[in-house]
DNA sequence: GATCTGACGCTACGG
DNA sequence: TCCGTAGCGTCA
């Protein structure tokens, strides 16, 4: 059973705060292929690169996978003799003598002395192309078929380069063992031979190769080594009693290369073979039996930005590859482990044998090639048991691709206006450093909490001048806390804690927002954030590298004291969101659902006041409540007050105590109380809704989404009363957060199809920020584009394969600009009233 | 002494 | 005793 250690350290600690350093998606950051000569504009390197694109694409179509809605076409086959959740029924034929453990500390440490340190100049992770710049490859193209096969010819000289490249990695004990075909060394026959076989393969598991000579099946390692190829293995009988690690008769393990030839050594062959590969990926990721690849996202990825001349994101939008990672976070999102030893830890009854040191590492990877595929089954039987197969393959596989075309695409940063804010809000921090130490009389270290509560409480002594008020305390050690909550409390006793403030405003925008996206930017003009599909464990997905979700909202003023002539102030506009700018020619469009939990929630507790709300599209909820709790009319609202009554409603629904209540409200803990109460009595079907939740997870351990997305709650019964009541605020927050995050990546997955089946429209996706969509767009489609998101996203107020019909009707608010900080809702033709939710 | 690690506190975002 | 993230900085 699962335990979640995290909910009960953060209860026993008395701790509501979030653990930290989980990391349940270990994608990978490469940079991509960068094939363009340095000394070019941003500018004229993103039009060049589509002058490019097109030119390839015309002069060399490459096969197109699908371009419309494909059904899932493999269904794990359903064997009654074997249950979810035990060992053994139709897979007990296997051998398992010879088993290699691989997580094995001994193996790991074999492979990693097989292969040499990063050259130098190589960061980790980065793609082979950052480092050997190269023009696009010149296909030879078969005027005949206008198709780029007949270059396959002539590969069948191994290059001097090649055995150089792969000497001292681990692809050199890989295409040296007999059991591996390296489709370098095989000539045109056996080429259109192994294509052909690929079609007919009844499974194709793949995992990408590192230059180290790791796996996507390995644990992450602490340096990322660049892809330098791609496994496959192709099986045809799905139930024989062949050892785990070696090949079944009719089995195969094909090694395709993945890695850019430097130009130095570039010949017609590597190219020809670098289109070979390219083929085989688009016949694999066209494959209709299964595919199946651990981190499935990271590969197509991969393929995205090594084939970016002439691999368009269209071609793999249908995609279908299975991916454990996913299935099996599924099964359990509040589990974090993650990697594939967890999994097959979880879900696979192995025994654990002494490896075998011939041939270690091709017979580790075959053996963990066959256990992908068990575990695979393991959870999809699972997930199928546990009703929840069609939220698997109509959902969460179809992220895959999108997620992946995501990451491939380049949204470009003024970079020079990231530095120049740089420069001023480090001499800003300087100068409210200074400002701090003197209202302080000493000098201390502003950053450091530690020295400031000395500073506020035992030098200066500010809590004793507002014993009327309740200080808060830090979490975890119950000390005084110096956040936001407690310096405002203290602001009107003393100069200090307004200064510091400041300071931690202008030291978080310039720390995370610009230093931090700088130090995401290397020497790229660019930035695509890893956007994690299993590290939430409400459905929601999440950026790191940066956090795009996370980037301030609202600009930041800083006054700019100019000592040179004399003491003039100005003030300048900080606002990040703004160094994100689209190519030249297109535009930014975001399509943002309003108010969409909260919609959610009336539609769940059929609340008739919260549902008359919603029945009016003029209306805005948060915008209304605030004039009603604040006394004035509701032109009088500010964003600020909106945003504030949208805090209240959500802390109150989510079950915040009078204590944080009386917090957020500003008001004392009777009148907090009395207010959750008065709320709770105006809306009292939510409050029936709030208990049926919590009974049910009781009764059933599990809360499921609209959609049936499950959240287990392994403490829902706690003894511990602190545990329990937690418990229940997750499993109120789970049915309303999950529902959206459902509809949310509802949305993503209809428009990607949209697009992608779409020959005209050419809208990129770029960044998902929970309830709102962003999107690039060609300057003369936007129009267009923003009629079709929003009907898109409107229309999943009822989706009938899943049963989805909401009684409120969905909202949606378009918006476009010429970058992310200046978006308007006026330059998209919009009826609706301006929301925002 | 330099460097690493995990826990903690705080603050951006989203609802 | 709102929920859910990522990221930066200090401290031991």
């Amino acid at each position: 059973m699962h335990i979640d250690s995290k909910s009960v350290k953060r209860a026993k600690r008395r701790s509501y705060k979030r653990k930290k350093g989980k990391t349940t998606d270990g994608s990978t950051t490469e940079s991509s292929v960068s094939s363009l000569a340095s000394a070019v504009t941003p500018q004229q390197k993103s039009s060049c690169r589509k002058h490019e694109v097109k030119q390839q694409k015309n002069a060399n179509p490459s096969p197109k996978i699908c371009q419309t809605w494909r059904p899932l076409k493999w269904k794990p086959p359903y064997l009654p003799q074997e249950k979810a959740g035990e060992e053994g029924g139709g897979v007990s034929g296997w051998k398992r003598s010879k088993l290699l453990d691989l997580a094995s500390a001994a193996a790991q440490k074999l492979q990693r002395e097989a292969c040499p340190a990063h050259e130098p100049g190589v960061a980790p992770g980065v793609h082979e192309g950052e480092h050997f710049p190269q023009p696009p490859a010149k296909h030879k193209i078969d005027p005949s078929t206008k198709r780029p096969r007949s270059s396959y010819e002539g590969v069948n000289t191994h290059s001097e380069y090649q055995s150089q490249s792969n000497a001292g990695s681990g692809t050199t004990t890989l295409t040296s063992d007999p059991r591996v075909k390296d489709s370098g060394k095989l000539n045109l026959d056996e080429k259109m031979q192994l294509l052909e076989k690929t079609g007919r393969a009844k499974v194709l598991v793949l995992t990408m190769v590192y230059r180290d000579g790791t796996t996507q099946l390995d644990p992450e390692p602490k340096l990322l080594s660049p892809v330098c190829g791609l496994l496959v293995l192709m099986k045809n009988n799905l139930n024989c009693s062949t050892p785990e690690d070696s090949l079944g008769p009719n089995d195969s393990l094909v090694y395709l290369k993945l890695e850019h030839t430097p130009a130095w050594a570039q010949q017609q062959t590597h190219q020809s073979q670098d289109l070979f590969t390219r083929d085989m990926l688009l016949k694999i990721l066209s494959h209709s039996e299964l595919v199946l690849c651990y981190k499935a996202k990271d590969l197509l990825r991969t393929a995205l930005q090594f084939y970016r001349q002439d691999v368009s994101w269209k071609q793999v939008a249908c995609c279908q590859i299975q991916d454990p990672q996913v299935s099996g976070w599924l099964l359990d999102p509040a589990d974090p482990s993650s990697s594939f030893q967890d999994l097959l830890n979880k879900h696979c009854k192995r025994p654990h044998t002494t490896p075998v040191m011939v041939c270690v590492f091709v017979s580790q990877v075959i053996s963990g090639l066959y256990w992908l595929y068990r575990l695979n089954m393991k959870i999809c039987f699972k997930l199928q048991s546990q009703g929840l197969w069609k939220l698997y393959s109509d959902m969460e596989l179809k992220m895959i691709p999108v997620l992946a075309a995501m990451e491939s695409h380049h949204i470009h940063v003024d970079k020079e206006a990231l530095r120049r804010t740089s420069d001023l809000l480090g001499t800003k921090i300087k100068q409210l450093e200074q400002e701090a130490h003197l209202a302080a009389g000493q000098k201390f270290l502003v950053t450091s909490n530690t020295q400031l509560r000395t500073v506020l409480f035992e030098k200066l002594r500010l809590h004793e001048r507002c014993e009327n008020k309740k200080l808060p305390k830090t979490v975890n050690k119950q000390q005084q806390s110096t956040s936001e909550a407690a310096l405002l409390q203290l602001q009107d006793y003393h100069p200090l804690p307004k200064i510091i403030l400041e300071y931690r405003q202008v030291h978080k925008i310039k720390s995370t927002f610009v230093d931090g996206i700088l130090s995401c930017m290397m020497s790229k003009s660019y930035i695509s954030s890893t956007w994690h599909q299993t590290s939430v464990v409400t459905g929601r997905i999440s950026a790191k590298h940066p956090n795009f979700q996370a980037l301030p909202r609202q600009p930041l003023q800083i006054t700019k004291t100019q000592y040179i002539q004399g003491k003039e102030e100005e003030v300048v506009t900080v606002h990040p969101r703004t160094m994100f700018i689209p190519q030249e020619g297109w535009t930014f469009l975001a399509a943002d659902f309003c108010q969409v939990e909260l919609r959610l929630l009336a539609h769940l507790s059929s609340d008739p006041e919260l549902l008359r709300i919603f029945i009016n599209p003029q209306a805005d909820v948060f915008t209304m409540l605030a004039s009603q709790w604040k006394g004035m009319s509701e032109s009088e609202v500010t964003s600020e007050d909106r945003e504030h009554a949208k805090r209240i409603v959500y802390s109150v629904v989510y079950g915040a105590g009078r204590e944080r209540l009386s917090e957020i409200l500003g008001v004392s803990a009777e009148q907090a109380s009395q207010f959750q109460d008065n709320f709770l009595q105006t809306y009292r079907e939510v409050q029936t809704f709030i208990q049926r939740t919590i009974q049910q997870s009781h009764k059933q351990g599990h809360v499921l989404s609209i959609m049936g997305r499950r959240r287990t709650l392994p403490n829902i019964n706690s003894p511990d009363w602190g545990i329990r009541m937690q418990a229940e605020r997750q499993a109120v927050n789970f049915v309303v957060q999950g529902s959206a995050a459902d509809l949310c990546k509802m949305a993503m997955i209809r428009i990607f199809h949209l697009v992608s089946s779409s020959s005209s429209l050419s809208a990129r996706l770029v960044a998902q920020l929970h309830d709102e969509l962003l999107f690039e767009v060609e300057d003369s489609q936007v129009e267009q584009f923003a009629a079709l998101v929003r009907s898109t996203m409107e229309s999943l107020q009822h989706i009938d394969h899943l049963g989805v019909h909401l009684k409120v009707p969905l909202k949606v608010a378009v918006s476009s600009g010429k970058s992310w900080g200046s978006m308007s809702e006026e330059s998209v033709t919009c009826t609706a009233a301006a929301c925002s939710s």
